[in-house]
DNA sequence: ATGAAAGCGCTAACAG
DNA sequence: CTGTTAGCGCTTTCAT
């Protein structure tokens, strides 16, 4: 471990090595139908057997494009079952590297007590220093800055999320149709003999949350079903869907719950825990992210599921269009969420 | 959303606004100790009228170091209660921003079908082209080929996890004493009076599961109660731990299972389920991680803590000394876990 | 089809 | 303390 790494080898000592200019054997890589087969294949087997690869910082100066695509990570929420970030973040890292590209990850600095972090912290530093060639922003709930930031900047970026209620809003976007998912969700509970099926969502100001709450009044009013009482908006803790599961067991007299995520339906199987009532065959509960939570907590909490791997694609799909400057159309990608069915809504 | 964003400025535009030249502004941003103090606040205040970020680029090109540091993404795993990377991930993410650096995500490459992914693709390609600084390593099994791999080739590199049984290996490397915390885990579970204490572990060719097993000897020969019955060694699946327990509570009779991982211990979970037995109550359960699913699932699973975010430090301050060509001294760093106690250890 | 020259933005070395 | 010069490795004209 003492003496320094050989250095890599360069254009120039690939061009010496097959007898050709240094421009030879950039066209070779960039170009290679310019180039006799004879003279590539003499070039591929010098850049083979010096183990070439091109220096990223003299390419990126030079072309103007990292290759990087920026992604802020947002620090892990404990004690909830969102934990779709993880699945989220590998799916596009492989999407970026079928396009060659690599995730930059960056944070919004350091949380200090009362004050609320800066979300733009960080895309401005990456932006101007062209660390990345464009961003994908993952918190697009209305009244966030970033998209409206980076839009004013002419920063290239695409939303995973839809631009909620903003009509000007003029950014690619993907997301993922939760109306549909809870409506599909809903559908099952009350195919599989559930009844009076709540809803248990969260508080208005999310349009996120109001979007699936509409999939669960759907399905209900289509099968003669929707009563206003059995629906409950509160707080995403898990703590606050116990409460409001067992406020709904003490009035209205709910025989499945549908939720607008894992924490609350985890709060859900708290209260019948409580209650010495059995997920499933006594009370139906389903969730939404198909976190790992849902998977493995007994007897399984069936739960609507994100296609993140799709939608990272979606996202690549869309950056890729947008870097190479094709005209955007002014439309975004939903994607259908599918129903992962585990033993908290089998009779 | 039709024109071209703005050209970030250049050091040639801070230069003729503050009516210096070029390198002085460099040395503005290098070496501020250099200019005579009047100087430096009129280039300052140039950089903060401009907006000047230095490109990351023409930077990388001219020092050689991208400011970079990658870190491999494996897959998320589903079906399990192994969701650290998430908390670990962000971790690095800040402990890196202080430091100067970014986090360059990369993944090993599809997953195809009974073909073992290879552990290096990834890793060789952003070494050959500068596009990291260093890595950080992060599954150090025995076997592993990667941290052989780097040091051959002079990669710098930390490890978060210790080389077993590899006393040849010569790189610095953080982890966190599992045999403590399971120890640790033991002797509270011991306190809170249960007495015939299982231990749900790993097959043994993994030194990791090993360790974490010593804490439970330790702890169980120091009160008299050690009993190699007691011990069960298997897959790291919630259904393995669901028939290792079962097989158990047929036999041996424990009254406390301390488990390897939260994976194992929702194995347990259910199977105390499905016999109408209640964790805490009836039986102790104790797993390692400290994942959401620990935190939320009903009654709360007490769970071996790994501190991440202090490890995320470490390791950090191992790769700037690294870098710095500071010798290294031979050692690693061990950091002890801590126990997050919950209902499945309350009496 | 191949080669020569220029320059992306920055910093290290040196001259004033 | 400040300015000049050179060059990191690559790609993009433009000649040949």
């Amino acid at each position: 471990m003492s003496d320094t790494p050989p250095l890599p080898p360069t254009l120039a000592d690939v061009a010496e090595r097959a007898g050709v200019s240094r421009q030879t054997v950039s066209n070779a890589i960039n170009s290679p139908q310019l180039l006799r087969p004879d003279t590539l294949s003499r070039v591929q087997d010098a850049i083979e057997e010096l183990g070439y690869t091109p220096n990223r910082a003299a390419r990126h100066l030079r072309t103007g494009s990292s290759r990087l695509i920026g992604l802020r990570m947002p620090a892990a929420q404990e004690y909830t079952a969102n934990a779709a970030m993880d699945r989220f973040i590998h799916a596009l890292v492989e999407a970026s590297r079928t396009a060659g590209y690599h995730v930059l990850l960056f944070s919004g600095g350091q949380q200090v007590e009362g004050v609320r972090p800066d979300p733009l912290a960080g895309y401005d530093a990456l932006l101007r220093s062209t660390a990345v060639d464009a961003f994908v922003v993952t918190d697009t709930y209305l009244g966030n800055p970033q998209a409206a930031w980076l839009s004013e900047r002419r920063a290239p970026f695409v939303a995973f999320g839809r631009p909620w209620g903003d009509a000007a809003a003029a950014h690619p976007w993907v997301d993922v149709d939760g109306a549909a998912g809870v409506r599909a969700a809903t559908e099952h509970v009350l195919d599989r003999g559930y009844e009076r099926v709540a809803w248990l969502g969260w508080r208005p100001d999310f349009h996120l949350g109001e979007d699936r709450r509409s999939g669960w009044e759907q399905a209900m009013a289509a099968r003669g079903g929707y009563d206003g009482a059995l629906a409950v908006r509160t707080d995403d803790t898990v703590h606050a869907g116990m409460t409001a599961a067992a406020e709904l067991l003490d009035g209205p007299r709910p025989d499945a719950f549908v939720c607008a995520s894992d924490t609350l339906a985890i709060g859900v199987l708290h209260t019948l825990a409580q209650r010495g009532l059995y997920p499933g065959r006594d009370i139906g509960v389903v969730g939404f992210d198909d976190s790992q939570v849902a998977q493995v907590v007994p007897p399984g909490l069936t739960s609507v599921r994100q296609p993140l791997e799709q939608a990272a694609i979606e996202l690549v799909r869309a950056l890729r269009a947008l870097l190479a400057h094709e005209p955007y159309d002014g439309g975004g990608v939903l994607l259908a969420p599918t129903l992962a069915v585990r033993g908290s809504t089998a009779r």
